[in-house]
DNA sequence: ATAGCCTTGAGG
DNA sequence: CCTCAAGGCTAT
């Protein structure tokens, strides 16, 4: 199976190139896209979280991709995507990624999906609190269940 | 919700 | 011009 472009990081699907600093899929790239969720007060990805489905170590290929979410998420980080901001230009009154707004490339350390972790920001002392959480995109906050193992 | 396709626009 | 990735759109 040899694509001219190579196969997804995460899945191995064929790639569409490099998305978010990561050589990936479509799809995957989709995943990465659809998860973010941002707290607007303080421009900061936080985790949407998932529901794990093998405690956290999911094999992610092309057919079980879609089986854990938190598990293909955290693979999509750890293959090296990363963002600042997902964020809706218009909305949010910024540019699309640019030299003013550009794609950090630093790795959000270690993230481990988690409603209430915002990872390794750190808030100005004086507004800790942090914002509800708004979803950036036109779908639903997602609630996933566990379901029983697929046959792979 | 997923994933393929489309539009946009920055950068070269 | 051209490339290509972000973000939007939409059929399934
Ligand atoms: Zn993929």
């Amino acid at each position: 199976m040899d694509y001219p472009f190579g196969v997804c990081k995460v899945c191995g699907a064929p790639v569409t190139g490099n998305h978010y600093g990561a050589v990936t899929c479509e799809a995957c790239e989709g995943l990465f896209k659809r998860g973010q969720v941002v707290d607007t007060a303080h421009q900061v990805p936080v985790w949407q979280a998932y529901q794990y489905y093998e405690g956290g170590h999911c094999q992610i290929n092309i057919k079980t991709r879609t089986l854990c979410k938190e598990c293909r998420y955290d693979k999509c980080v750890l293959m090296g995507m990363t963002i600042e901001v997902v964020q809706n230009p218009y909305e949010l009154g910024h540019e699309r990624p640019s030299k003013e707004w550009p794609l950090d490339h630093r790795r959000i350390a270690g993230s481990r999906p988690s409603s209430n972790d915002t990872d390794s920001y750190e808030a100005p002392d004086e507004d800790k609190v942090l914002g509800d959480p708004q979803l950036i995109s036109n779908y639903p906050v997602i609630v996933y269940r566990q379901r029983p193992p697929p046959d792979i």
